[in-house]
RNA sequence: GGGCGAUUAGCUCAGCGGUAGAGCAUCUCGUUUACACCGAGAGGGCCGGGGGUUCGAAUCCCUCAUCGCCCACCA
């Protein structure tokens, strides 16, 4: 026997170890099904479980299951990502609280304290993904730092390095000074900082009287000036050009070259150029042959060929020095306030400093191509479609990608430097070594290069990566390209627009079919979540207050295209609600003896109620795979909620109860056998979005004609439910007698006629088929009115003073002598002018000629029933009024 | 500065050319042995404003307003 409420806590740990143990999670290389393949975006090994994990979860392992149950062979491979940056700045925290630095340990010591550091916390999100019922091919885990992952980089590198797409450059790199390491572009964000725009002027070396303005957020930075840029057009400076400057505090000549980067509108319409600290500079020293030169060292701090007054300050320690050294000079024109964009390290917050130091780079252009026209030609389709453009305006002007970082957490570059510099690039130190030896003729020591790669870069090998490329294995053959990738927008470029370069690029297909990208967990009010705000909501903790089926049916029930999701938890309250219910109608089914029949078969049942509940469950089961298969989450649990909720507990299972207490053994039988088997659909049907709770009564109830537990729902099938079990002349009767007991129960309410004194009032007008209705449904129809059951029994009409008007399609409309006939003579007369001004307007657009002839054929005969339907009622009420009198 | 999205019931959101919907909240009635985490009902919407297209617009177009996000080198 059932318990009174579904305790979640009680079942999850015990289904979920069921499961997995069992290897329900496995995919078969071997098996014959089609494969249906989802890559896990895996996530920070050292990370735990925050909302936007736990909704891309959900959708992924909806999908998986429902797939699985579809019989396919399904491969949802999980792992996660080593994360460089960020994991190495737990570690150093770490230490940073025992006082120590990882220069201190070095190198090899502190990444043994990170693999430690891993070893202890690693285990905790694929534990949380547990709780989340997910159910990827645990056994199959990558981590993207294993042996067979690190393989994959090296091959990918030297390939790449081998093709020359990828270099080694020197040029100005995002360069986070307090990580001491380059970023690529996606790792820097753009703050507003409200800061000032000083106007320096700088003298004309051949006439010191003279002066060029030129405007600054940046005065620091003039220490490092190799000239000042004017618009080739602009009047004013013309004659300047080719004149030099001489840089107030340093004492070097600089040129005054004509650029057109030069805005005249802006500032003074001159601009000090400082090629070695600013992009757009970079570029201007390029076209002119100017030097660079460096004047900040690794910590931002002012190092280099510069007066010695300012070596070693800090950058904004420096720049409060200059300005007040300028002013003193006489040369500080003016200070405006002025608030811009500054970037910021995404990672550690820093403004990021452009900086020129030797990288390595990916040509990304190169390998962006065949990625854009992929997803032109459809190879690869977004859902939904619109972040197609956001996709091609990022590849469209894709920049070379800085792949090299300078720590120690990552993939070591495979790159050996002899002792003239000579670069050799292989995948293992005994092959630069031999390459060295050839090169040189002899044996020389060989200096690997430090740095490592962007954890970006593993990432995007992942989905070939992870199926043991570059072996030729089962796995790869079968199961790449993957199925869908179901991400966030804020990684389509981080790391799907990658994937699909790479995945390009060496396995010559897309990664890929369809990329469904979904949106972003905020709070309630819409904010985002975070630490700082406070506004975080713990998965874990809504599993634990409303299980897990309730978070997970929640989030699929907000999951709609193209917004946001503010989780309100009163949402996730209404679906453990729902869980409940659902418990409350299997103990209902248990309670009344509803137990699966040996060789039942829906098709064949002969009750009407039956005949009904068996199309609906159908078509709720079309509907909700229709809306799976098209990533509209939201829909197919809107379905399913609708269907347990409204149509089999509210409305069946009602209708039913007369049949389960009366005396017809037939029926009896039918129903029980009906009820069972259509709650049986429903775990079914329900199981990718509500696995514990299905699988919890699937086993309790015994199901299955063998009866006793006979495995595990995950090993079940998706209900394929033909159209033919929808007899829409069960449904329409069904929706008859529905209407009749609304109408009963108004009258019982607002008239207070008992409904049993209602029925021979209907039955005396009643036309035959009305008749064989009424009588058939009698029972369901006072029931569902809430009668008394010895009220059932009989009710005679209240002598001669009751008068019914029946409407044989379906309208009914009991007339009570016995109650205020003014106030119903109101109600009559309001409703009856309702509808005529219904009529009019119907018959208004039936007039018109357009509509008849432009609108949908089964749109205009829609409405010509609808004003049919309307003129009956108003006719009936006329006829009801003036029987009144 | 570009681009994208949002604006629907008190709150959180569906709907996206053919009679305005759900959950939560509110109110009324109901303790009928599946369920009070329940049942029956009610109230509550100029579908952000204004134009346009259309026989018909919450839905398509334009525009304005407000909010949000992404991208961008403007000293």
């Amino acid at each position: 026997m059932l318990d009174k409420t579904y305790r979640p806590g009680d079942v999850e740990a015990k289904h979920y170890q069921q499961w997995e143990a069992s290897g329900a999670f496995s995919a078969d290389v071997g098996a014959n099904a089609a494969p249906y393949t989802i890559m896990m975006p895996p996530p920070n090994v050292t990370g735990s479980l925050h909302m936007g994990h736990a909704l891309t979860f959900t959708l992924q392992d909806v999908l998986t299951r429902y797939q699985r149950m579809k019989g396919r062979d399904a491969l949802w491979q999980p792992g996660t990502d080593h994360a460089g940056i960020a994991t190495q700045m737990v570690v150093e925290r770490n230490l940073a609280k025992e006082g120590k630095t990882r220069h201190d340990l070095g190198r090899d010591a502190f990444i043994d304290a990170v693999w430690a550091w891993k070893g202890e916390s690693g285990g905790t999100i694929t534990r949380q993904l547990r709780r989340l019922g997910a159910s990827p091919d645990w056994p199959r885990e990558r981590f993207t730092m294993d042996e067979g992952l690190s393989e994959a980089v090296v091959e990918v590198f030297v390939t790449l390095h081998r093709q020359g797409l990828i270099y080694k450059d020197k040029r100005l790199v995002n360069w986070d000074p307090k990580l001491h390491t380059a970023i690529s572009d996606l790792e820097v964000e753009s703050r507003e900082v409200k800061g000032n725009l000083w106007h320096f002027r700088y003298p004309l070396a051949d006439d010191p009287e003279r002066f060029i303005t030129v405007a600054t957020t940046r005065p620091e930075t003039m220490l490092g000036d190799t000239a000042v840029a004017v618009h080739p057009e602009d009047e004013r400076y013309r004659d300047l050009v080719g004149k030099f400057v001489r840089l107030p505090l340093v004492g070097r000549l600089i040129p005054i070259v004509a650029d057109e980067y030069a805005d005249p509108e802006t500032g003074s319409g001159a601009v000090k150029i400082t090629p070695a600290h600013d992009f757009n500079d970079f570029e201007v020293g390029k076209r002119h042959g100017l030097d660079m030169i460096n004047v900040l060292d690794r910590d931002a701090r002012i190092a280099g060929d510069v007066p010695e007054a300012y070596r070693g300050l800090d950058r904004y320690e420096a720049r409060k020095r200059i300005v007040s050294d300028i002013e003193a000079l006489g040369l500080l024109e003016k200070v405006e306030p002025h608030t811009h964009m500054l970037p910021h390290g995404d990672r550690s917050g820093m403004v990021i400093e452009p900086w020129l130091t030797d990288q390595w780079y990916v040509d990304a252009e190169t390998l962006a191509r065949p990625a854009i026209e992929a997803v032109e030609q459809g190879r690869t389709r977004f859902v939904p479609r619109q972040w197609e453009n956001t996709y091609f305006e990022w590849m469209r002007n894709i920049q070379p990608w800085c792949i090299s970082r300078q720590i120690w957490w990552g993939h070591q570059i495979p790159a050996w430097y002899g002792p003239d510099g000579a670069v050799f690039v292989e995948k293992t130190q005994a092959e630069a070594e031999a390459a060295a030896e050839r090169h040189y003729g002899e044996r020389v020591p060989l200096e690997r290069d430090p740095d490592v790669l962007d954890t970006w870069f593993s990432s995007a090998l992942w989905p070939f990566s992870t199926l043991g490329w570059p072996q030729r294995t089962p796995e790869l053959e079968r199961y790449y390209p993957t199925d869908v990738l179901v991400t966030g927008f804020d990684i389509i470029f981080f790391w799907v627009a990658r994937m699909m370069m790479m995945g390009l690029h060496f396995m010559g297909d897309v990664p890929f079919r369809e990329i469904y990208i979904h949106a972003l967990v905020r709070d309630e009010r819409g904010q985002k979540m975070s630490k700082s705000k406070g506004n975080v909501i713990d998965p874990l903790e809504l599993i634990d207050e409303y299980g897990c089926d309730a978070l997970r049916f929640t989030l699929a029930a907000m999951a709609a295209q193209g917004r946001d999701i503010k989780l309100a938890v009163g949402r996730v309250e209404g679906y453990r609600n729902f869980a409940t219910k659902l418990w409350n109608a299997a103990r209902y089914c248990e309670m009344n003896g509803c137990a699966l029949a040996a060789g039942y078969d829906p098709a064949a049942v002969k009750h009407t109620t039956n005949r009904w509940i068996v199309g609906a469950l159908a078509d709720a089961a079309r509907r909700s795979a229709e809306a799976l298969d098209a990533f509209r989450f939201n829909d197919a649990a809107g379905v399913l909620y609708q269907f347990t909720w409204d149509t089999f507990c509210d409305w069946y299972l009602e209708f039913t109860k007369p049949i389960l207490n009366g005396d017809d053994e037939a029926a009896k039988a039918e129903t029980r056998a009906t009820t069972a088997w259509v709650l049986d659909r429903v775990l079914h049907l329900l199981h990718p979005l509500m696995p514990f709770i299905t699988e919890e009564l699937w086993q309790q109830l015994g199901s299955g004609p063998q009866g006793g537990k006979r495995g595990l729902l995950m090993s079940e099938r998706w209900p394929d439910l033909g159209a033919d079990l929808v007899d829409p002349s069960a449904a329409a009767e069904l929706d008859w007698v529905v209407r009749l007991i609304s109408t009963v129960r108004t009258v019982r309410a607002e008239m207070n006629v008992p409904a049993s004194a209602q029925i021979p009032l209907l039955l005396r007008d009643a036309g035959p088929e009305t008749r064989r209705r009424i009588e058939t449904h009698r029972d369901v129809i006072l029931r569902m009115a809430r009668l008394a059951s010895a009220e059932v029994a009989d009710g005679a009409p209240p002598e001669g003073s009751v008068q019914t008007v029946l409407d044989e399609a379906g309208l009914i409309l009991p007339l009570a002598g016995i109650i205020d006939l003014d106030q119903e003579r109101q109600r009559l007369a309001r409703d009856i002018e309702k509808l005529a001004s219904e009529i009019a307007k119907l018959d208004q657009k039936l007039g018109n000629p357009n509509f008849v002839s432009r609108a949908p054929e089964e749109v205009v005969e829609e409405q010509r029933e609808r004003r049919a339907e309307a003129e009956a009622a108003r006719a009936k009420l006329a006829e009801a009024l003036a029987r009144l009198g």
